[in-house]
DNA sequence: AAATGTGATTGCATATTGCAACTGGTTGTG
DNA sequence: CACAACCAGTTGCAATATGCAATCACATTT
């Protein structure tokens, strides 16, 4: 995949990257999710995105480095995507991302608690959290994928949001 | 100006404002490099952004409310493009921004020096550099843009950057 | 009067996005 | 074994966005 490189600045480089409409949607849904699968990404995504796109957006994002794809073994069909190192740091992004949205957006109360846990949380939980992705994306991301690994920050994020989606009604 | 709305989501809603090629870098520029015209903004834009596309980002940023426009008192054609609170705001998304960019793509060193830096003042710097933002994009715009004003931190950032840029031979 | 500076707009070609339908294959079930 | 459900995409097509070069109407400076 071709980078314009339009200028050697680090928010323009950034923004040849990820300055587009869903790629970091896209790797929001994986790592807060744990959506590992092309069907998950495609059907339980709240925007709907479509499926040219996503399957666009993955080969882009295989191809600079920031998923990788492998076979699930369980389903010679299936694939696994996983985040690789460059994307699991953009957790301290997307967190400075998910404050300001909250802060200044007409964002839901049950979509956003994740980020204000994350931004509560401060960098303590944005490296524990890192590091719990590095167990499910790189070190071992066929278990990864099937939920077989205790991590506790994510588990946190997923149960307050379980938590308000059910006080309102789901 | 419509904004989609497909979710309630932080990042989504970020990415629906701000998922583009070429907002951020715009509000970069008025940002770091005090750019606060038109012309300034188009013809010494290291990326070369046609002037189409900046117009139309500039009257889309005034409408979300990220950017402000008044008349320049100097020059009755003239306009002033100020940021405002939300768009000064971004500081800590910029700076995680270039923090990334800094370490996983091309960049150059006379490009990056700003990003380390500011990198490494921290929260404490980030809101110093909010503070001094606020004064000459908001409390006096105009003058603000005329360079009236002592900014520590900009001038910090700029002074390095120029330096970088001496010492490579420009 | 002429040159330059100002914030744009226009025309046109190309690229991207969005949506719906469809493809070729695999797996699970009665 | 037949058949439905599942899987990762692809295709066709219309609408929109981007990129580039030229141009515009007006203001200020020389």
């Amino acid at each position: 995949m071709k980078i314009e490189r339009r200028s050697g600045c680090p928010i323009n480089l950034t923004m040849e990257v990820l300055g587009d409409r869903w790629s970091l949607v896209v790797i929001r849904d994986m790592m807060f999710g744990n959506r590992r699968h092309f069907r998950e990404l495609l059907t339980r995504s709240h925007e709907g995105i479509a499926s040219n796109i996503l399957a666009a957006r993955l080969k882009r994002l295989v191809s600079l480095g920031l998923i990788s794809k492998r076979d699930d073994p369980s389903h010679s069909q299936k694939a696994i995507y996983s985040l690789t190192e460059p994307a699991i740091q953009l957790v301290p992004v997307l967190a400075a991302i998910g404050a300001w949205g909250r802060r200044h957006l007409p964002v839901t109360e049950e979509l956003s608690i994740r980020a204000q846990l994350l931004e509560q949380g401060g960098e303590p939980m944005w490296n524990a959290f890192m590091d719990e992705l590095r167990v499910i994306h790189v070190e071992d991301p066929v278990g990864g994928a099937n939920g077989q690994h205790a991590s506790s920050v994510l588990a946190r994020l997923t149960e307050a949001y379980d938590e308000v989606r059910r006080s309102r009604g789901r």
